[in-house]
DNA sequence: TTTTGTAGTATCCTAAAAGATAGTGGTATT
DNA sequence: AATACCACTATCTTTTAGGATACTACAAAA
């Protein structure tokens, strides 16, 4: 049975990097590690992210319960992303990337 | 300057996404972590993955240096693949993605 | 009260990823 | 000699991600 086992974490690797994968996904959770941010906040840290692609792909890591979304009714218009307790347990994860990635840098195509 | 390294942070974790991240490449560096492989066995291992983009996404491996091609000539038409040091320096995050992915599920789109 | 900021939506479009399918040139098997 | 396996390549098509751009509704600041 140790085949089938195999197989399965085959599926694992691909489940996880879907999740965090894509172009921006990644660097939206690696931005949450730090603290709770505000949209724009967050839009200002990508970069070149658009509002459109944003909003997808928080919807996305709040549909896993990476991310929550909360509005602060009390003063303004005023939207929190953070982490989960499941979105933190990534962090060690994403910690490791951040240090595989500035010993090893990326190779690009010509 | 902690806000630089911020950026160069996220960074990082984009760029280690673009390398491991795609439909099929975590999938082969895991698939490799067991073994070395041949193409073929690299094929069935996978399951669904077609030709063409097996052998697409291994030259790309290749061209970054985590995965080496050796072709067997005494014997026959048999190429093997295996990870390099560099690959191999991938193992413990690997390992790290397929036990979070065996602890928390993907939640797919209905 | 005009401007600025926040938190997004809506529409359109393009480029890249990857599936489907067929074919190729060699080797090994029977 | 025929069949099957190996390691691909070629072509076509679909799917998806994600950029560009413009717009909205609301609130606070100047």
């Amino acid at each position: 049975m140790k085949n089938k086992q195999k197989q399965i974490q085959l599926r694992d690797v691909q489940d996880v990097i879907d999740i965090i994968g894509g172009r921006w996904r990644g660097a939206i959770l690696a931005s949450l590690c730090d603290k709770e941010k505000r949209f724009n906040e967050l839009k200002r840290d990508l970069g070149s992210v658009t509002p459109r692609t944003l909003t997808k792909e928080l919807k996305y890591l709040e549909l896993n319960k990476l991310v929550s979304r909360e509005v602060d009714a009390s003063s303004a218009v005023s939207v929190v992303y953070s982490l989960t307790k499941h979105g933190k347990s990534l962090e060690p994860l994403i910690g490791q990337i951040v240090v595989w990635g500035q010993k090893h840098r990326k190779v690009v195509l010509g």
